[in-house]
RNA sequence: UGCCCGAUGGUGUAAUUGGCAACACGUCUGACUCUGGAUCAGAAGAGUCUAGGUUCGACCCCUAGUCGGGCAACCA
């Protein structure tokens, strides 16, 4: 039962790389000794499965350091953000259980702030109003990855000249794309973030928070790091891609800052799954194109998508656990994932009984109008949830699947002549097949023992299977999902010539069949949660209406159909 | 061809910082079971990208290469 052994309990985790930067930096004194982190989307999309991974290491950083985590929204390009996209980050966060108290910041918050330091940046000689525009600034002056660039005509501008233009900029009188503010750093770096990067470019578009007030806005690059100094971040963690940015972090910083606390910024690796894009700009894409239903589609990466798939915030803080923090790139077994929900949910969920694939199933030597309450038990693995009574009758419905006429020698369940365990019930043998005019089974007849009622302990004789069942009179109908991987290849983007990764979308990635459900689930609301024993683990979907809607999460590991497949 | 980052079983992550590689998922056995679930017991699977070097000793340090990823948006 319990798993640790006594020598065992002494184990500490081993830290990963950031912690082992952080417990140092914690050594040395650094920064007050504080921790301060943050998690810093830009509302632009859902959040998915690899945000989660931030932000439970951003959160979980803080609480493990006794230090704080903030929200902040990277807002600096009107064009592409929105309060909806807001609004469901605030929810995906805060269901996953962190809390940034409050502590809910924006990017655009510290517009004025950033313009002041632009300001200065000018008078100091760092930064200057460039007249190229985008297209000659890339091609004849910015140089590649393999050549230096040179200088922009517009570089050596007097001070007051840059003043007066960048002002002018600010005031909306020069139109969208006609002058950038570039730091002046070098054109011939071999980094080409340092080739004198733009710190602000015009933009007449309303921004979801700050409305016609600017009408320049903040790069990313100028924004972050800033922000990060403002908010007193001591440690910045992004993903592997912002390296090469870096430097231009710690430069953009440099200029302003005149204390000895300083953020820094690290690197790790983002989460990567099998048969799953994590791109935000193609799941917008099966959204707008209607490959899903919805971002929220119980087939999406979205936390959203998980959380209505039947996911739980402690499977997914724990998914995040297990798949570590490094600087490699990583693709990550879904099964993992599937593991996470399984085990959480195997301590946790209520047990039912419900057939997915119905055929009829009649006790010839039952009573004809009786009813029997038979007890259930609602969860093996924790007693307190106690037991329940699930009405048996003649008439019942059991799995297709569990029947063969002529079955293979490791077959377990019902065949003809054969006897098996009805869950909680009785004993029963099969006695015949009804059949249709195409052969198909259409209902099975079987007599019971009522010798073997389930908790007597009377039954003589042990049997091979057990399998679940519904009583036809009392079964609650259900619509139920049955959702799989949305990409056939564990690598979605792996395509073949000219065609892109919705090519490798798995047509089957839902089946809908009506089932039968014990009557326990009526009263069940959006959200809950259960096993259908022997089945899988399924919630109710926010689509039910007089009629159930029953999403499957994940199907129960199944040996049986391993070994047949 | 430039710069940056990385490389440990099938997949991830470790190895307390130089003392002959551990954990998890997955896979396979077996036990148990009124869920072919869960649980329990066990097994297979890497000699740490390559070649040199330092050292009594290298996954760890050095050198050179190989492979993979990233970087040339007025995106983040």
């Amino acid at each position: 039962m319990v798993k640790n052994s006594p020598d065992n309990t002494e184990k500490k985790k081993s830290l990963n790389f950031i912690q082992q930067i952080i417990e140092k930096d914690l050594a040395e004194g650094k920064n007050e000794k504080r921790v301060h982190t943050r998690f810093p989307p830009e509302p632009n999309g859902y959040l998915h499965i690899g945000h989660a991974k931030s932000i439970c290491l951003n959160f979980g950083l803080a609480e493990k350091y006794n230090g704080l985590c903030n929200l902040r929204f990277d807002d600096t390009n009107p064009l592409k953000e929105d309060v909806e996209y807001v609004d469901s980050i605030k929810e995906d966060i805060q269901w996953l259980g962190f809390d940034w108290e409050d502590r809910e910041y924006y990017a655009s918050d510290y517009f004025q702030q950033l313009y002041e330091w632009a300001i200065k940046l000018i008078m100091d000689g760092k930064a200057y109003v460039d007249d190229l525009d985008q297209e000659d600034f890339a091609k004849n002056y910015r140089g590649t990855v393999n050549t230096p660039g040179k200088p922009s005509p517009y570089r050596d501008r007097s001070i007051e000249e840059n003043l007066e233009l960048f002002e002018k900029m600010k005031k909306g009188e020069f139109p969208d794309g006609s002058k950038v503010l570039r730091a002046k750093i070098n054109m011939a770096s071999p980094n080409m973030l340092m080739r004198d990067p733009a710190l602000y470019r015009i933009k007449h578009a309303s921004h979801h928070r700050t409305g016609d007030k600017w009408c320049i806005y903040p790069m990313y690059d100028y924004a972050h790091g800033q922000s990060d100094y403002i908010e007193g971040i001591t440690h910045s963690i992004c993903t592997l891609e912002f390296d090469i940015h870096r430097p231009l972090y710690d430069w953009l910083l440099e200029q302003i800052v005149d204390t000895k606390y300083r953020p820094h910024q690290y690197e790790f690796a983002r989460l990567n799954l099998s048969y799953t894009i994590m791109s935000k700009r193609k799941l917008l894409q099966l959204v707008q194109e209607k490959y899903v239903s919805g971002w929220d589609d119980p087939r999406m990466p979205t936390i959203s998508g998980l959380r209505r798939r039947g996911y739980t915030p402690e499977s997914i803080r724990y998914f995040a656990d297990k798949v570590g923090v490094a600087k490699r790139d990583n693709v990550i077994d879904v099964a993992l994932l599937e593991h996470s929900i399984r085990e959480d949910l195997n301590k946790k969920a209520q047990r039912l009984m419900a057939v997915l694939d119905p055929v009829k199933l009649v006790i010839d030597n039952y009573p004809d109008s009786e009813t029997e309450e038979l007890e259930a038990v609602n969860n093996p693995e924790d007693e307190s949830m106690g037991k329940r009574k699930v009405p048996f009758s003649k008439e019942l419905y059991i799995e297709r699947k569990d029947f063969m006429e002529d079955p293979p020698r490791k077959f377990f369940r019902l065949a003809p002549d054969r006897e098996v365990r009805l869950r909680y019930a009785y004993i029963i043998k099969c006695v015949s097949v009804e059949k249709d005019d195409e052969g198909n089974i259409n209902t099975i007849h079987c007599t019971y023992d009522p010798e073997t009622k389930s908790g007597t302990g009377k039954a003589q004789r042990k049997v091979k299977g057990t399998i679940h069942w519904v009583s036809a009179d009392h079964a609650i109908d259900a619509e139920v999902r049955l959702y799989d991987r949305l990409f056939n290849n564990e690598d979605p983007n792996e395509t073949e010539e000219g065609k892109d990764f919705t090519s490798n979308i798995n047509p089957d990635s839902l089946n809908i069949v009506q089932g039968k459900i014990e009557p326990f689930i009526k009263d069940a609301e959006a959200g809950d949660k259960f096993q259908f024993e022997r089945t899988g683990y399924f919630c109710v979907d926010k689509d039910s209406s007089e009629k159930l809607v029953i999403n499957r999460t994940v199907p129960l590991r199944d040996s049986w159909a391993k070994k047949n497949q």
